[in-house]
DNA sequence: TCTTTTTGTTTATTATAACATTCAGTTTTA
DNA sequence: TAAAACTGAATGTTATAATAAACAAAAAGA
């Protein structure tokens, strides 16, 4: 998501309208003027921290309530029209399925890998945690020194501020999803 | 609390210094001028929500992050070998991956539905969302009267709190995963 | 030591968030 | 009818968010 200033403007007039209040009311509420309420809604503002706290907090209404992504939900995704990342000399194919987002705090992969596949990940952020799920094939999976074999259906996860290292020594494809969880 | 604004530019200060991230390194990454950042972690600005928004992106931080087990890491699950529970009749088969701990936020589910399965999920509690990725078959999802047939690989994801209905009509199973984001 | 680079802060300028007020269009009431 | 009351939207003004550029202090290199 680009700019969530749109969102937020239907969220607040549908919460304020299911409430039966007129943006008057809501200034009151609230503590914001309604000429800025009506801005916020109608998307002609970027409002600032503090008054999308006041707004929140006079409404009752979470942040993520307030910030989830509203236009994205309810869509189907078709993976594979997902244009994909190359790693590991083409053998590594990346599709960004949930790219990451502050709300939702994660990232999902739907990677496929060709055998002889190999791919090194240098240790990421702490306090990040990788989740692989294998759904088809073999995959390899090093993680600090670690050798883990996972068959499908299987699933491993750790912490990924470890080198780990994801292969494909066998003779078919591997397809696996990986979630990371910042 | 009245304001967050101090409280969220020590935040960003703390993360910035343990990657070792100066305020042009910084700038770089989340395209927010460093005079800007600079001001805003001595809560010296009071920054509208596309350029928080642009940081926590940038940092791959959340919001929650922004604002406010160790023991199983590391160890290959097999799937199929977690007792699943079993809804519709037997037909659709659930193992819980990846239960729900207070540290992630969120909760895994491998679920195989076999033909003729049908499961209908009353509203979960407001502000979760439901992420589906389909890796095997084909499954229906009729979310909120809406229709959704998907066809793997695919995804979806949308509000779990409206009622959603999962079936296979078809004569093949269907494989999917399940994710709650809390 | 002197220079050069790297850091974060400060300054100057522009863009715009936020407010109080006014306005036009509806609905209510007399 | 009108007039009064209420609705959201459109003004003009002020405060400040956001940027680029200049700055000072510290660190690194010669």
């Amino acid at each position: 998501m680009v700019d969530p200033t749109n969102n937020i403007g239907n969220v607040i007039r549908k919460v304020r309208s299911e409430r039966g209040l007129t943006l008057d009311e809501t200034a009151g509420i609230t503590g914001v003027s309604k000429a800025m309420l009506g801005q916020i809604e109608r998307g002609k503002s970027n409002p600032t921290i503090s008054i999308l706290w006041k707004i929140a907090a006079g409404l009752k209404i979470s942040f993520s309530e307030l910030l989830g992504s509203e236009d994205e939900i309810g869509e189907i995704i078709d993976i594979e029209g997902i244009d994909p990342v190359y790693e590991s000399e083409g053998k590594m194919i990346l599709h960004d399925v949930f790219p990451y987002n502050p709300i939702s705090g994660f990232e999902l992969f739907y990677i496929k890998m060709l055998p002889g596949g190999y791919h090194v990940s240098p240790p990421h952020q702490s306090s990040t945690e990788e989740h692989i799920i294998v759904t088809e094939g073999t995959l390899v999976i090093d993680v600090d020194g670690r050798h883990h074999v996972l068959k499908a259906p299987s699933a491993l996860k750790f912490k990924s501020n470890l080198e780990h290292v994801y292969s494909n020594p066998y003779t078919v494809d591997v397809v696996f999803q990986s979630i990371v969880k910042y």
